[in-house]
DNA sequence: TCTTTGACGTACA
DNA sequence: GTGTACGCCAAAG
């Protein structure tokens, strides 16, 4: 069975709304899990496992590239389910990020 | 048990 | 803007 961190960060990664990204870093403060590596390798256990029900191709580094389009088959995946959600994508990373970066601390509010 | 690696991020030169 | 260093935690070898 997954880890209490795994649940929470597929949880956040769900309530990602269709068309928007999110960051590792954002998650990892949200859970206050302290590291951003624990949300990839999370989120990663996700595409690797049969629990591919996460949309893990919302979530992206700082930078809002798309660092772990190698580890989704084909690697392309991400990149297509991205654009299929309106999310442009050029060159690795995702266009007008600032502008469709979406936070789960607005969940607090 | 120790070492290395990893879908990251921040700090500093 | 670029390159280096460190921290962070967990899994695999």
């Amino acid at each position: 069975m997954a880890a209490q961190y795994i649940d929470d960060v597929w949880a956040v990664t769900r309530l990602i709304p269709p068309g928007r990204v999110s960051t590792y870093g954002a998650i990892a403060d949200f859970l206050t899990l302290g590291s951003a590596r624990m949300v990839g390798w999370a989120l990663f256990q996700s595409v690797s496992g049969p629990d591919n029900d996460v949309p893990a191709h919302r979530v992206v580094n700082r930078r809002g590239e798309l660092s772990g389009r190698n580890h989704f088959r084909p690697p392309t995946l991400m990149q297509e389910r991205l654009e299929a959600e309106g999310v442009a994508v050029r060159d690795d990373a995702v266009v007008d990020f600032d502008r469709l970066f979406w936070s789960p601390t607005v969940l607090l509010s």
